[in-house]
DNA sequence: CTTGACCCTATAGTTGCTACAGGGTGTAGA
DNA sequence: TCTACACCCTGTAGCAACTATAGGGTCAAG
């Protein structure tokens, strides 16, 4: 398979292919004559994995750990729950924030539909505490 | 007030107050006879508005766009008001999105607690369709 | 009078790609 | 057979939004 093929069949660019094959983490492939990358199941295999775990969240360093404990099976599989727990703890994180902070825009926006920016709920709120205008 | 002091009142650090200065977000303070920056109350003000609007998932154009809005306080509010809607459609999306990965993360954690790599359920999933180890 | 905490500028590094620039290869049509 | 075109190659520069480093200046306290 050419890098091309390998990269849509995974919804992957060439370049990122490339990319991910110069930081160490997709293994160099084996070359044609004219040079060029020529990959088998297992490269598809593991650039599948990557781009999974990227769509999860998980960072390339993230990813990295994660390949090395997938390639060693008789590694108990605690380990990469660990960090599949430590990602579950920060996405929820993130939901909280977010929610705090979709409450808080739908209260602006809600609040203020006809009123011109100089009594604007949004630019008070976004103002710090006590202050009315951004030039006090 | 100096750099350091303003940094710390915003939780920022003092090397991203530059920054915020020199890409045009901050206006530039005046100096001491030491050349220190010397910032005042509107300083504080605006960082203070960057900061939380950054929190709150604002890309820096989007503040740019935000504080030029806040400073002509004789705009219709609503043209603040689309900026947040679009943000909230933003918010929304995103959270759609992380509670998607939260489920699909926490019923793989759920699912193996004593097994080793080789059957983790973890590793299967991230693997393409079909195959059952990255190796195939 | 020197130590240490602060300040200054300018530049390079970070993450995770993406986009050139400047070339080679391989196949299909005129 | 020529040539147009899609694909491949390497290497480098760019993006956001900072962060860190190098190499210096300033100032109050001991």
């Amino acid at each position: 398979m050419m890098i091309g093929e390998l990269a849509s069949a995974t919804a992957t660019k060439v370049e990122t292919v490339r990319y991910y094959e110069k930081i160490g983490l997709l293994p160099p492939p084996a070359r044609t004559s004219a040079n060029y990358r020529s990959y088998g199941n297992a490269h598809l295999g593991r650039l599948s994995f990557i781009r999974r775990a990227r769509n999860l969240g998980f960072g390339l360093d993230a990813v990295r750990e994660l390949l090395r404990l997938a390639d060693e099976p008789d590694r108990p599989c605690s380990q990469i729950d660990n960090i599949a727990s430590v990602k579950i703890a920060e996405i929820d994180s993130k939901i909280a924030d977010l929610k705090r902070l979709r409450k808080e825009l739908y209260e602006l926006v809600s609040a203020c539909e006809t009123d011109t920016v100089g009594s604007c709920r949004v630019v008070e709120a976004l103002a710090p505490r006590g202050s009315h205008h951004l030039s006090d």
